[in-house]
DNA sequence: GAGTATAGGGGTCCAGATCT
DNA sequence: AGATCTGGACCCCTATACTC
């Protein structure tokens, strides 16, 4: 997505109210550059974020990294209303500059992603989005300053708010979301070696077959879908951060040739890693 | 939960074109 | 000239429907 479609790039955040599996103008990619906070209204998701799925119901939130590997999938009844922010993390960098006695960012880096907010928290919660939303649909003068002062106020609530997280979310929703769970950190930690299903089957005690079927259905990712996003965002950091050539970032993520990873790499960003080191490279 | 069959897509290799 | 990209051919792996 270049820069003039993304609008994320062009205004520095999107907030969307999505019910039910409406067609979201989101980034595709199952990774971004951007922070998302997803707060769920109602009904129930899973959230498949980084190496596990966390289940998501009323009141629940989410906060996704910057380059995080994540994925919502469908849980129970059809129904659900949710939340959505997505910011640049430039988006803030006035404020950012000039809060210097709290880390704006510190809830995107805490144990658990996702947690669940008290019922006083959820009014609190709620009235910021909705009064964010309302900014951004009439678009009145100072609307961009006024959606700036909310995310900053939402930021520190729950920067503040996330150390006293229960760790309830840390359970696992069945035995096979934690077996699974456990063959997706292993894919993030050997991603650079030969990863094919039957190997990774082999190696967890399982069928290769009922591997790739429960593999889809916990995380929503094809096993080697999965394994190229992973091994495609590693290769973005090599692409930007150094001068290796194409043919050793394609081995040093996990592809044996540079046709393939090429191939793969446009078709996840749609653009070749040539292309991409000129318009990202430090 | 687990096995089987199979169509389709992914991975690999190579050659030629294009870019730097 | 060397590096990178693109396209074609072929083989095999993966995803999935079906079954027990």
């Amino acid at each position: 997505m270049s820069d003039k479609q993304d609008p994320i790039k062009q205004s520095g955040y999107i907030i969307e109210y999505v019910k039910r599996e409406t067609a979201l103008n989101m980034p595709s990619n199952h990774y971004h550059s951007y922070y998302e906070i997803y707060y769920q209204l109602s009904g129930e998701r899973y959230y498949f974020i980084k190496d596990r799925s966390y289940y998501l119901k009323k009141g629940d939130i989410a906060l996704i990294n910057s380059y995080e590997l994540h994925k919502t999938l469908q849980a129970g009844g059809n129904t659900h209303e949710r939340i959505l922010i997505y910011f640049d993390p430039s988006y803030l960098k006035a404020f950012k500059e000039a809060v210097d006695d709290f880390d704006l960012f510190q809830c995107f880096e805490k144990t658990t992603p996702v947690f669940n907010l008290g019922p006083k928290e959820q009014l609190f919660i709620e009235k910021l989005l909705y009064c964010m939303l309302e900014e951004d649909t009439k678009r009145s003068e100072g609307y961009t300053s006024c959606i700036k002062v909310y995310l900053l106020e939402l930021l520190i609530f729950l920067g503040r708010f996330s150390p006293e997280i229960k760790n309830s979310y840390l359970e696992f929703p069945s035995s096979l979301h934690k077996k699974i769970s456990e063959i997706t950190s292993y894919i993030n930690i050997h991603y650079k070696e030969d990863l094919s299903l039957d190997k990774v089957a082999n190696l967890f005690y399982m069928n290769s077959y009922y591997l790739s079927r429960t593999f889809n259905e916990v995380t929503g990712f094809h096993f080697t879908q999965y394994v190229n996003t992973v091994r495609i965002r590693a290769s973005e950091e090599l692409l930007q951060k150094t001068n290796l050539s194409i043919l050793e970032i394609a081995i040093a993520v996990g592809y044996s040739n540079s046709t393939h990873f090429g191939r793969v790499f446009k078709q996840l960003l749609g653009v070749s890693p040539l292309q991409y080191r000129k318009i990202n490279k430090f």
